[in-house]
DNA sequence: TGAATATGAAACAAGTATAGTTACATTTTA
DNA sequence: TAAAATGTAACTATACTTGTTTCATATTCA
C-alpha cells in the first residue's frame, strides 16, 4: 500500500535544482547527490517534465532547471507528478455481488479513502519547495542550545 | 512495491461481523463474501486478533466475533492493525552524505511525511465501523430522486 | 472416544512494482 | 564531426501481495 520512493527522490532533485539555480544540472550530477544511477534520475525527470515542473535541454551544456519559482511549486504538485496509484487500494478482486455486504462495501470505502487521501495531499499542498529548501538550510546549521 | 488491499478487506470483514453479530463467522463464510481464499481471511484475522479488534474461537462451532462495539472501533484502528509501512517512503538507499542537500533532505522530509500521514489517519480515526455499516445500509437502499 | 469442524502456520507459485544497470538512438553545441 | 547530454528499451534482482495446498492443533458433539 505504500507509495514508491520516487516522491522523496523527486523532492531531492528539485531542491538540488533550486539551490543550484544558476546552472542546468545533468542527470549524472543529480545522481551523485541522490546516490543512484543517472537513468533512475532521468526517469523521474521525465515525469517532472511532463508535469511542467522542470525544463530540460538536450546536448552538450544541456541539463535540467526548474520551470518556475520554488515558491510556486508545492509538494503536492511533486507528489501528483511522481505517484500513480490510489494510496489506499480497494479489494484486489471484486467482492461477492450476491452478498449485501459485498455489494455495498466498495462505494462506501471509495469515498472514505478519497477523503483520507485528500487530507494527506492537503498537507503536501501547504508546503512549497522553497520552504523545504529553507528547512534544509536550517537543518545544515548547528542548533543553538539553551 | 505493490499496494496492499488488506485494509479494505479488513474493513469488509469487520462490517460483516457487525451485521452478523448474533453468530461467530468462519473464515470460509467470510471468504465467500470477500470472494477469496479462507487462508487469506485467516491471515488478516490474525492481525485483527493481535490488535484486539476481534475474538476467535477454535473448533466446531468456532469462528470470529467482534471483540468490542462497532462504535468503539475506528477505521484507523483497523488501518494500523493491517498495514505495516510508512505510506510515503524516503529514499531506497541513503543519499550522498558528502552533499549538503543529500545530508539534509531526509530529516526534513521525514517530518513532513509524518504530518501528511497523520492527516490521513485523522480522517480514518473520525470514522467508526458503526458509521461504515450505516453507510453501507444506506447504499443498499434505492435512492430517492427529485 | 472419535469424527467433524475450526483455526494457525508453513511452504510454494504467480503476478506486479521498484530500483538498478547496460546499451543505444537522438539531439544539441562547440 | 566529436563530445555531451537526454530519452527509452531491455534486462536483472528484489520485495511484497495474493492465492493455494497441506498439515498440526484445538474444540465440540454424537
Amino acid at each position: 500500500m505504500s507509495a514508491s520512493s520516487r516522491f522523496a527522490v523527486a523532492v531531492h532533485i528539485l531542491a538540488l535544482l533550486e539551490t543550484n539555480a544558476n546552472q542546468a544540472l545533468s542527470s549524472s550530477s543529480i545522481a551523485a547527490s541522490v546516490n543512484t544511477n543517472p537513468v533512475v534520475i532521468r526517469r523521474i525527470l521525465g515525469r517532472l517534465n511532463k508535469a511542467g515542473l522542470v525544463h530540460t535541454e538536450y546536448g552538450a551544456d544541456g541539463g535540467t532547471r526548474l520551470a518556475r519559482s520554488a515558491h510556486e511549486i508545492t509538494l503536492n504538485d511533486i507528489y501528483r507528478a511522481t505517484e500513480n496509484c490510489r494510496i489506499l487500494p480497494l479489494h484486489a478482486s471484486s467482492p461477492n455481488q450476491d452478498c449485501r455486504c459485498g455489494r455495498t462495501i466498495q462505494p462506501v470505502l471509495s469515498t472514505i479513502f478519497s477523503n483520507a487521501e485528500a487530507a494527506m495531499q492537503q498537507v503536501l499542498a501547504n508546503k512549497s519547495l522553497a520552504e523545504v529548501v529553507r528547512e534544509m538550510q536550517a537543518e545544515a546549521k548547528p542548533q543553538a542550545c539553551s
